[in-house]
DNA sequence: CATGAATGAGCATTCATTCAT
DNA sequence: TATGAATGAATGCTCATTCAT
C-alpha cells in the first residue's frame, strides 16, 4: 500500500512521537497532539481513523526505519563477523541518534496498545536477521543455538547498551560504550 | 475468617498486578481493582493515596521480591562462576514462574508512571550485583568492562530469555532455553 | 475584554445563576447545571475551564451589570443630592428586580470561591463612586469622613434595604421601603 | 436544652470555626476538623450527629455570643441615645475582636447551609432590639420608620464598619473608624 | 480537505457517615 | 466514650470521536 505523506500527516506523526515519549500514550490527548502539530482536532481523525491507528502507524514507521538501517548495514563489504558487527553498530548508533524512537519502542513494544497485527508487521522487518544467523550457525561461525533466541539476546543487549550509552555526554565515550557492548554481546554468540 | 484477618491491602495489590498486566495501567480503572479485590473503592484510596502510589508500591514490591531471590541465590556454595550462573538461573526461573511480575516490570520500567524516586529505590535492590561483578573483574574472571554495562547486558539478556522461554509449553524445554541463554550471555562476559 | 456570547454559554450562565442561588455553590453539581442549560457536561467545560471559572465569570458579569446601572444613573440631570438619591434608587431597584443576582453577590462576595483577582476586578466597577463622594465632601455636601467608609455604609445599607423590601409583596410598598431606606441612609451621610 | 461542654466538644467547635472561615463549609472535610481538634473522625459524629448539626451549633453559639454582648451593653447607664451608641460600639468592638466569628456569620447567614430553624433561633437574640427601637420612635428620639428596617440598616452598617476597621492596623485608628461609622449610621436614624 | 464546537461515557478521587472493637 | 478502618454514592473533569459547516 502506498502512502501519501502530507505536511499535516507528518506534522501529526512528529508531534505524536515527541509527546508520547514525553508523556506516555494515555497521558497524551489527541487534542494536544493536534495542537502541537498545528492542526484542528478533527484533522487528526481525518488522517488516522483512531488514536490506536495513529499509534500503530507511528510504531510501524519506526520499525521500518530501524529495518532500513539494518538492511543497509548488512550490505557492507567484509566477512560475516565484520558484517554482523557493522549491523549491530548501525542499529545501536541509529538508536542513540533517535532517542525518541527508541523510547517509543521501549515503552510500547510490551504494551497492550499495540495490536498483534501491528506487532507482527513490525517484527517482519527483522526476520531476515534470523536467516542470517541461521546461515552463520550452518557455517560454524555462530554457536549452535536457536536463531530466534540468539537474535533476542543480541537485540535486547543492544537496547541496554543504548540506554547506558545515552548516559554519557561525550559522543566519543558513547561510541566506546557501544563498541564495548557489541564486543560483550557477540563474544557470547560467536564460535571460538 | 478470624484466623486470617482479611489483608485488604494485599488483596488490592494482588488484584492490581493481575489487572495491570492484562489491561495496562490506564486500561484498568481503580473501581475495577477494588471490585476484584473485594473492597470498596474508598478502601483502595485508604491504603494508597493515589493510583500512582499503588503502582509505585506494586513496582517496589516486585523489585524487592526479585532482589530477595537474587540475594538468596548468591549465597549458594560453589566457585564464582557457578554462583554467577546460579544467580542468573534463579532470576530467570523466578521470572518464568511469575510472569505477571515480569510483564509488569517490562511494561512499566520505562513508563512515565514510575516516579524517579521509585525507579531509584527499585534499582537499589540490584546494586550489590555491581559490586560482585567488580570483584569478578578484579579477580580476572570477568572481562574488564564497566560493571554497570555488564549488569545491564546480563539482565536485559535474561529478560529476553524469559520471553523466549515462555513461548515454550514444556517446562523442560523452558529450562533448556534458560540454560542456553545463560550460556550465551555469560560466555560473552567471562574471560577466556 | 471581548466576549463572544454564544447561546450555550449564556444558557450555562443563566442556569448556574439560578441553581447557585437556590442550592449554593457546592450544592450544585456541574452536571445539573449542564442539564438545566440543555447542554452536555463536556460543553460546560468547553466554555469554562473550571467550575470556579464559571463562578468567577458569573460574579464579574453581575458586578459589571450593577456597575452599568450605577454609571447610567449617575448621568441623570439634577443637583448633587438628587443625583446621589437617583443612583441609590437605581441600584436598589436593580437589586430588587434581579433578586438572584443580589443573592448571588450576597452569598459569594465573602466566600473563598471568589478569587482575589475576580474580587478586585469586580470592585473596580464601583471605584468611580469613591471619587464622586470625595467631590461631595469637598463641596461641603457630604460629611467629612473617609469616602471608602461612606461608600461601604451606603452600599451595605442598600443591600439590607433590598432584603427588607423583598419581604413585601406589593411593588408600591417595596418602593416605599426603598425610599425610606435611602432617606435613612443618606440622612446620616449628608451635611446639615 | 442544656449543653455539657466537654473538652473534645469544644475542641471540635474551635477547630471547625477556624477551618470554616479559612476554607469555607464545603472546603472543610469533617475528617480535617477532627484531625485539627485532635480527635478521631468517629468522635466528631458522637458529639454532632451531622456536619450540618455542627454548623448549626457553631452558628447558634456565635449568635448567642453576640446577643450576650448586646444585652450586656444595653444595661449601661445613660440616656437613650448614649445607650444606643454604647450598644453599637459594643457590637462593633466584639466583631473586631472576633474576626473569625464575624466572618463565619457573614459567610453563612445567607447560605442554604443554615436551616431556617437555626436562622430564626439565631435572630431571636436580637429581637429585643426591635422593641428598643420601637420605644425610641414612640419617645420621638428615633425617626418614624419601621423598626425592622432601622435595625437592618444599623446592623448592616456596623458589619460594613467592622470590615473597614479591620483594614487598619493601629487599634486607635480602628476605634476611630468605628466611632465615625456609628456617627454616620445613627445620624441618619435619630431625630434632628 | 479542514475545522472546532459539541458530545457523553468514563474515571480518579473525596468525604460524610457507620460500626465493630 | 472513643476509635479509625471501611464504605460507596457522588462529583469535577477528561478526552476520543463525530459532524455540520
Amino acid at each position: 500500500m502506498k502512502e501519501y505523506p502530507t505536511d499535516k500527516r507528518k506534522a501529526i506523526l512528529d508531534a505524536a512521537l515527541t509527546l508520547f515519549t514525553e508523556r506516555g500514550f494515555h497521558g497524551t490527548p489527541t487534542s494536544l497532539i493536534a495542537q502541537e502539530a498545528g492542526v484542528a482536532t478533527g484533522t487528526l481523525f481525518h488522517y488516522f481513523k483512531t488514536k490506536e491507528e495513529l499509534i500503530a502507524a507511528l510504531y510501524l514507521g519506526i520499525k521500518k526505519d530501524a529495518g532500513t538501517v539494518l538492511r543497509y548495514a548488512s550490505k557492507n563489504e567484509g566477512g560475516y563477523i565484520k558484517k554482523l558487527e557493522d549491523v549491530c553498530m548501525a542499529y545501536a548508533t541509529w538508536g542513540l541518534k533517535n532517542p525518541q524512537k527508541i523510547r517509543f519502542m521501549q515503552q510500547f513494544c510490551y504494551s497492550p496498545f499495540i495490536s498483534e497485527k501491528a506487532q507482527e508487521e513490525g517484527i517482519s522487518n527483522f526476520l531476515f536477521l534470523i536467516d542470517q544467523i541461521a546461515l552463520g550457525i550452518k557455517e560454524g561461525v555462530i554457536r549452535d543455538y536457536p536463531p530466534e533466541l540468539i537474535l533476542s539476546i543480541i537485540s535486547s543487549g543492544l537496547m541496554a547498551a543504548i540506554d547506558v550509552a545515552r548516559c554519557e555526554k561525550d559522543p566519543l565515550r558513547q561510541h566506546e560504550v557501544l563498541e564495548s557492548s557489541i564486543d560483550l554481546i557477540l563474544h557470547g554468540v560467536l564460535q571460538k
